[in-house]
DNA sequence: TGAAAATCTAAACATTTGTTAACGCTTTAA
DNA sequence: TTAAAGCGTTAACAAATGTTTAGATTTTCA
């Protein structure tokens, strides 16, 4: 629990018997490479910290093709953070597409924290700002920059994303199909 | 100051002095149509209110060209959040698209409402919360759904917003060209 | 280890969307 | 009140992106 602790003792102040309350409810969960850790149509009642591994968020259009609409990295927190908060059935899947190490949060922990940690709500507040923010960026990027530009600075936005994640993948995230990537990448030369 | 009071009511506790203290550091503003209430490059100092008029959002792409990235209604806040709480200057551009009457909440009243109000932080959490679903939504909606389809839609994010703004502003939003929104409409029939 | 599955690239063609130019109509503002 | 600006539509053409099919290579896992 050594990551979190430290993710949370960076966003807010927190004493030790706080901390230890909190993680106390707390526990560590595995996933196999490709395996499910939440699916769609399930409200959802936890978060997940990642300790170790990639997470991808997909979601299945109308026509049952896949999208990839986010990657999750060690460090972060990840959900169906939406359908989370409206108490509704989720939307999205989340797969592990490395072996994955992760801290699981349930509801009943965040809403403890909200009631007992005094910061609680600020660390709330923190963490939907922070993805405020990245999802402004991103629909931000949707406008003024073309795909490939997108695709020239998505290791911005996920480090290391190349080495870990088959580039159809990446395609996807992009909103383009893994044969037009293909054909981007060749321009780029 | 009735509609913002409802509205933060209906979001937290908070005693009428709270209240009280919290709306006397606002204050009134007035905006003609086509004003400008916010200009790219400056760090946002405030957050708006909307009790009358309607507020478009845009950015400037390299080549120049506008987008309009959103628009905000009556009883809803509105600023460039993301460069607020960053603290970097604004991206985006505010602009009344019809006599605009808002509050004015300065930076100083936000961060006093965090120190001060018992459930400052809840609101600024919730806040932050209710724009992530937003954004969430909208980016869904990207992967998966065609321009028509979001066209079709978009009364149920934006009410009446077609006797409201031009279409081409809309065609914007969508993320297609003006003439290709007018070919969409035709194939509607 | 070896068969099956996954991945990436490529070419040919189809579809979607953008660009330019033109026209009529409405709104704006001097 | 009237000239100018803004708006929505259309058509013809151009560019970007998707679809299908195929083949070569790599990865997976039984």
């Amino acid at each position: 629990m050594e990551q979190i602790r430290n993710v949370i003792k960076n966003m807010i102040n927190i004493s030790d018997d706080e901390m230890k309350n909190l993680l106390s409810f707390c526990f560590i969960k595995k996933f196999k490479k490709k395996e499910i850790l939440s699916h769609p149509g399930v409200i959802p009642s936890e978060i997940f910290f990642i300790n170790e591994g990639i997470i991808r968020v997909l979601v299945n259009d109308p026509a049952g093709d896949e999208h990839t609409i986010h990657f999750a990295l060690e460090n972060q927190f990840i959900a169906d953070y939406s359908c989370f908060i409206q108490h509704q059935p989720s939307l999205y899947t989340l797969q592990a597409l490395e072996a994955v190490i992760c801290v699981v949060m349930p509801r009943s922990v965040i809403e403890w924290g909200y009631r007992e940690l005094k910061q609680g709500d600020k660390l709330g507040r923190l963490i939907a700002e922070f993805y405020f923010i990245y999802q402004d960026n991103r629909i931000n990027n949707q406008y003024i920059r073309s795909p490939k530009e997108r695709y020239n600075s998505i290791t911005q936005v996920f480090p290391n994303i190349h080495n870990r994640v088959p580039q159809h993948m990446i395609a996807s995230y992009l909103g383009i199909t893994p044969i037009h990537l293909s054909r981007l990448k060749k321009e780029n030369d």
